[in-house]
DNA sequence: CAAACACTGGTTTTT
DNA sequence: CCAGTGTTTG
């Protein structure tokens, strides 16, 4: 395909978007309105102009939205879209801090997860009896969050935690120390890969040329969800590249995070000559999947001006299913997938979207038992599971030697050493100059057995061999992770190891594959699949922007889930919850089928389980013509009988029975 | 005194 | 389902 055939597929809306001839450009787009379309038509069109491909910075959320898009860039301009680079901001970062780590005053570092900063967090805080401090991971978010807002720690508090204002002092404190220890270790978390590199732009024009020397068009992806720290990052290249960004006031959803949709309404004022353009036009869905959507984001006090309109027609209804309880909703949709199947559709043409990675447990487990094909993207993550990073903590003291918190991994993992010990000798070993030292140090303590500590000689000199030291690995470790495990699901996790195996195959050196995994986590279901098996897929709702199928399932739409227990009574969680569903709902093309287990139809004057008032469910006051509702009670079954939702539907005054 | 063991409760969302 | 806690054991 070339450039004039893409270029022609665009409406004169994203036509003019594509091919503008301004510097910066923001496009605010609808769900479905051909947002990637533009990006990718954006890019071709840059690159047809005579802009190397390799000039040209992608930003996106996740990865897969960055592989997707050079896809469809390649698939228009074959060869001239090599070197084209699309990449998650904080891969960007890495990339800049690893192509040049000297002027960002780095030498060799390591980036910890999540996990591991909960990790120095908790023994940062210590024990919890009688503690008045937050939770290790309140503590961690609150941190996070005021770095992603760059906002003081007591307006962070008010913000996030207010309850914990009293203990400002101290948690002051206890964040100079996890600083403290970070620098001590060469750790690098989340936040300071993306501040580094906004501070050290912020400081030397020189770096600012040395970046757009290579980097001449910036585009990002989901601009609604970029906190103060991503802008502080673009702000000194504003000016000096070509900037063009696209987004969705009414799908921002990651204000948890520290992003602020308001950012794209003041674009025009921190970005000086901006052009702003909109699309319009609906390309994804019909127009009942929009009506109900379009209904939703009206029910908002806040104003976002948007009424999706399809261009594809007036299609089905969507559906709504109420349910018993969880079990008979996921096997309802088993059911429902099964009968489509039958019919003749491809598993792949049906998504089932979750506001958790947790509340897709019962149907995932009914997937299993029906033998369907299911990747779930966004549920547990291989690398994050217990047991790899047992085996992983290895490969990281190898690679960074400085990690304590993988020596104490490692170490805790043998019989006769606990936290406190390994604590202790972990402290020593990462004091130690070289590898041979700290094997004595290992052996002299004697509860690592002797192959072990063999292995970890071998690990030093084979890092180029990512397979063989996970091999290493693995043999040093099997024995006692299976004595670890045999209570948990051993022979399940052994199976893993395969997996984690297969991952390596494609790296180069142990610290790049250690690295990539972190920015970008990848699910268990998801790692042996290639594209174009055929596939239902389950993803979280947050990893599900910029997806869509033909058919779209939105489980447990009850009280308490939208918005979620926890958002109840706080305006801007509660919007934020609202915009979640809405992401949810408009991913769907052809039809969506939503489920709730709640039998009373609407939460008024109902109480959770707790005995607080619901206070707010998006579903009250739901118009009867825009949905077609159907109530499945159960038929008592036979002791022994595999689970099997056999429901009747009766009509309810309004809505027609489908039968 | 430190570590193994058994138990319980509580889980949004992501880089 | 797993991390954090309290209890028993070495």
């Amino acid at each position: 395909m070339t450039l004039a055939k893409l270029i022609d597929e665009l409406n004169p809306q994203q036509k003019r978007a594509a091919t503008t001839t301004a510097q910066n450009c923001l496009v605010l787009a609808g769900a479905g309105c051909g947002k990637t379309k533009t990006i990718v038509a954006r890019a071709a069109y840059l690159i047809d102009k005579g802009l190397p491909a390799q000039q040209i910075q992608i930003l996106t959320f996740t990865r897969r939205a960055a592989s997707e898009i050079v896809t469809r860039v390649e698939q228009h301009m074959g060869v001239q879209a090599k070197g084209l680079r699309a990449s998650t901001f904080h891969t960007f970062c890495i990339y800049l801090l690893r192509r040049n780590p000297k002027v960002f005053g780095l030498t060799q570092f390591s980036i910890i997860d999540r996990d591991d900063q909960l990790l120095m967090f908790r023994l940062l805080r210590g024990k919890d009896k009688g503690n008045v401090l937050p939770k290790a991971a309140e503590l961690c978010d609150l941190y996070s969050y005021a770095r992603n807002t760059k906002t003081k720690l007591s307006e962070a508090l008010v913000e996030q935690l207010p309850q914990a204002i009293e203990y400002k002092t101290q948690i002051a404190e206890l964040m100079k120390a996890y600083e403290q220890r970070k620098q001590e270790r060469n750790f690098l978390d989340y936040d300071d890969i993306l501040a580094i590199v906004a501070v050290h732009l912020q400081n030397s024009p020189e770096l600012v040329n040395w970046v757009t020397g290579f980097c001449s068009a910036l585009l990002v992806d989901e601009m609604q969800d970029t906190n103060p720290l991503q802008w502080a990052l673009l702000q000194p290249l504003i000016g000096k590249v070509k900037l063009f960004c696209v987004g969705d006031d009414a799908q921002s959803i990651y204000g948890f995070r520290g992003a602020d949709f308001e950012n794209i309404h003041h674009f025009k004022e921190c970005v000086p000559d901006a052009e702003v353009l909109t699309l319009e036009m609906n390309y994804r869905s019909t127009q009942g999947i929009l009506d109900l959507s379009n209904w939703l984001l009206q029910q908002s006090p806040i104003e976002y001006g948007k009424h999706l309109q399809a261009y594809r027609g007036q299609g089905l209804k969507p559906q709504l299913h109420i349910l018993s309880n969880e079990f008979e909703e996921a096997n309802w949709i088993i059911q429902d997938l099964n009968q489509r199947h039958s019919q003749g559709a491809a598993w792949a043409e049906h998504m089932v979207l979750l506001r958790s990675g947790f509340s897709g447990r019962y149907l995932e487990g009914a997937l299993i038992a029906a033998n369907i094909p299911y990747r779930f993207i966004g549920g547990v993550k291989l690398l994050e599971s217990a047991h790899v990073k047992d085996v992983l903590s290895l490969l990281r003291v190898s690679v960074n030697p400085q990690d304590d918190l993988a020596w104490m991994r490692f170490l805790t993992l043998w019989d006769g050493v606990g936290d406190v010990g390994a604590s202790k000798l972990a402290q020593e070993l990462i004091q130690l100059p070289d590898i041979e030292a700290r094997c004595q140090r290992l052996e002299r303590h004697g509860k690592v057995p002797q192959q072990a500590i063999l292995i970890l000689m071998q690990l030093d000199v084979l890092q180029q061999h990512v397979e063989a030291c996970i091999g290493l690995a693995l043999d040093a470790l099997n024995e006692q992770l299976e004595n670890n495990y045999k209570t948990k699901d051993w022979s399940r996790r052994v199976k893993d190891f395969d997996l984690v195996k297969q991952l390596a195959r494609k790296h180069s050196s142990l610290g790049e594959f250690l690295e990539e995994y972190v920015l970008d986590p990848i699910s268990v279901s998801e790692i042996d699949k290639t594209p174009d098996q055929d596939l239902v897929t389950l993803i979280t709702i947050h990893s599900a922007k910029g997806a869509e199928q033909k058919v779209c399932y939105v489980p447990h739409v009850s009280p308490t889930q939208y918005p979620h227990a926890r958002a109840q009574g706080d305006f801007d969680d509660v919007e934020e919850e609202r915009r979640v569903l809405y992401v949810a709902l408009t991913r769907a093309e052809n039809e969506l089928i939503l489920t709730k287990q709640n039998l009373n139809l609407w939460s008024h004057d109902q109480y959770d389980e707790l005995g607080r008032k619901i206070e707010s469910y998006f579903l009250n006051d739901l118009p009867q013509d825009l949905v077609d509702i159907r109530i499945h009670r159960d038929i008592p079954r036979a002791y022994g009988q595999a689970s099997r939702s056999r429901s009747t539907a009766i009509s309810l005054g309004f809505g027609i029975d489908l039968d």
